[in-house]
DNA sequence: TGATTTTGTTCGGGCGAGAAACTAATGTCG
DNA sequence: CGACATTAGTTTCTCGCCCGAACAAAATCA
């Protein structure tokens, strides 16, 4: 039940049953893939003949095309509708304190090609840099015009509007318009998110293992983030701040966080941290002002450690997941989910942390309902920061119509 | 921008586009009450004669009705049209430990007749009391069939879908179904819903000042709770137990709260948690499994005392502002909304508590943008549960139509 | 080979937006 | 005072699109 807000509506025109009825046709395509008229004329109630038009408005339109002709017991045998994914493509940038990734996918998110480079802490500098490479990329998979755009994943605040970047504190950079140079750069239109939120659309829209519509992603690095999806939409806020779920208070007489408080979130389970408690020392500000170059001991490092047997940094690494279950509970109580993702290095030890979580959320969350809720391990390796970025320019293509 | 989901759609018949018009054009009434034809033509960008259409439509519904000739400097003079609320009546009921309240209000929620007794604790005995109160009330005035329905405000863990009360602590009730039982017995329809997320609900559809459609509405009484809006809607979570912020932690050496853990927020600025303050003593369990009566010292005898000059209690009040403050800002942080509404008896001492409150925020709210979110205290007396209630029964009526 | 079953298309009906013409009611100006 | 301009509201026709029914196509089965 929304409110509608007369301030700023969309009022249905003649075309607007169409285009709604359009997106579900496409979206049921897109979830049951092999699937044919007749098929998507029962799940949505209908007559099969509103179905052959819409149909053939989609196929025109180049989104979703006619495969092999299925089986059937009885009668004529159906012809089976896919979604037109394997060449439209889409650039996705990756922009890190220490390197810069961008990798050409389909908008299934099937990675086609993949590469990095040191990042390059001027703006323009890395735009030019980004622009010449993603120029060779295109021309040299010959791709041209079925390239639909760029997606680009920063770590920082974005006013998602304007494109620009307000704050990007590894970096260094504050009120940075990237978007719109990048995209004269590169001549196709490119769209820009942080990282948290940029994962849970890449969760939602092209996560396969469950379909949910109603989660919290939390990336685990050298912060600690949240991107918030409810009822299957990203929930940015009112400054494009909401999901900063890193600095809640754990205990004010903690370890000092970057942010100026004690014993936030982050500051017992952000990389960093991790690594600052099993080297026993105060969690120091990696980016206050000047640039330091991050420690040569890397979580992957101390989770090798633990696996080696190194007690002290299987304890560390412990109570990192004890924390995130403290944390965890929090959000369960306050955004009630109906599932966790957990994205970030600490995935790798989740054999090793995951009783500790439970505990931790035990120990905080309200409900028994809310204690069981599945919180599930992003699988190592996978890029979600990439995968983010092309869900931003996929998603649109699938989304439902803005109406009333 | 939202996710379709697959399993749970709603197409477009032929009749949806008038459907979204039609609510567009109630909610530009309602929101710019006189308003005529050519001005919903001009907002809208229509032309003049769908209007006419769809304005038949709503005036043979009952839901608008055409007013006096306005004004105008040349040409033939509108005709205004008006929501019709007047005579469209509303039983609220709101269920509290001390006593339950009920009022007959308008689609408007401008009260007409309110009344309370003492709390019945047993379900079934209350809802027979209820019944008989209700039938009486109706009677009295004649409405018997310009009652709309009723909406039921009750201290606990609501199942919106079947209407059961899965918790209610204070009143001792575990999995009570009162929704369809005094439906049966009033024969009209019952809205159940539980106390923040009904006054929540109440901000947005009957609430006056502003029209946020972005927004929390944090409730301090006996406990601490809070309803999100967000885009117009309210969130529930995944089972009904979402804007559960009273028990974020604020310091785990804190005072013992009632739900086991250690310095919740709610211990720190629960109208309890403010007069154990005063009294210098433990925070007790007011309902720990035996009922006990409250301390005959409340709330308003506090501010009282701090009005006619006692440091201490002006002291615990402001303790509480502070709290409060370091509370919200953990909301500014993680939801990110445009402003928060706060209700409860604290808000009688907002002059006192107000710069206690932001510098409370200021010291962990994150951005700058989120530090000066507006923090809008609710106006004293103003019944906000009823009016929750209220707009449990109204808002269905106004809402955006479900699509996609 | 014909009956049956299922898929996909075509076509007429009706709802509703879109646009333009038309009626109604007012004020202005020669 | 009457022609004219201006604004409000209605009517009418066109066209997009859902709806249902009839129809064609392609398969299986008796």
């Amino acid at each position: 039940m929304r409110k509608i807000d007369t301030r700023d509506f969309r009022r249905a025109t003649r075309t607007t049953s169409r285009e709604i009825n359009r997106r579900i046709v496409l979206n049921l395509v897109r979830d049951h893939q092999p699937l044919s008229r007749a098929d998507l004329a029962r799940r949505m109630e209908i007559g099969r003949g509103v179905v052959t038009s819409i149909v053939q408005q989609l196929i025109d339109e180049g989104t979703i095309y006619e495969g092999d002709i299925g089986a059937a017991a009885r009668g004529r045998r159906p012809t089976m509708l896919y979604v037109r994914t394997q060449d439209r493509y889409v650039i996705a940038i990756d922009v890190r304190f220490s390197r810069t990734y961008f990798m050409l996918s389909d908008f299934a998110g099937t990675q086609i090609a993949i590469d990095s480079f040191e990042t390059i802490f001027d703006p323009e500098a890395l735009t030019r840099e980004l622009g010449a490479r993603i120029r060779r990329l295109v021309a040299s998979h010959a791709i041209q015009d079925r390239c639909e755009g760029v997606g680009l994943v920063v770590p920082g605040m974005v006013e998602r509007t304007s494109g620009r970047i307000l704050l990007a504190p590894q970096l260094g950079w504050r009120d940075v318009d990237m978007r719109d140079a990048l995209s004269a750069e590169v001549g196709l239109p490119v769209s820009i998110e942080n990282a948290p939120m940029a994962c849970a659309q890449a969760q939602m829209w092209l996560g396969h293992r469950t379909n949910s519509t109603n989660f919290v992603y939390v990336t685990v690095s050298d912060g600690v983030g949240a991107g918030i999806v409810l009822n299957g939409s990203l929930i940015r806020g009112d400054s494009n701040s909401a999901g900063e779920f890193g600095h809640v208070p754990i205990d004010p007489d903690g370890p000092q966080c970057l942010c100026g408080s004690r014993g936030c979130w982050e500051a017992y389970t952000s990389n960093q941290a991790t690594l600052s408690r099993y080297l026993g020392r105060e969690l120091t500000p990696l980016w206050g002002g000047v640039v330091q170059q991050p420690s040569t001991l890397t979580i992957e490092d101390l989770i090798a450690r633990a696996r080696r047997g190194d007690a002290r940094a299987a304890s560390a690494i412990e109570a990192t997941g004890h924390y995130l279950g403290v944390g965890l509970a929090t959000i369960l109580n306050v955004i009630n989910p109906s599932q966790v993702f957990v994205g970030g290095e600490i995935t790798e030890a989740w054999d090793m942390i995951e009783s500790a979580v439970r505990e931790g959320i035990h120990s905080r969350a309200l409900t028994s309902a809310s204690r069981v809720t599945p919180i599930i391990p992003e699988q190592v390796g996978g890029y979600p920061r990439l995968r983010g970025a092309t869900a931003l320019v996929a998603a649109p293509h699938f989304a439902a119509p803005r109406v009333a």
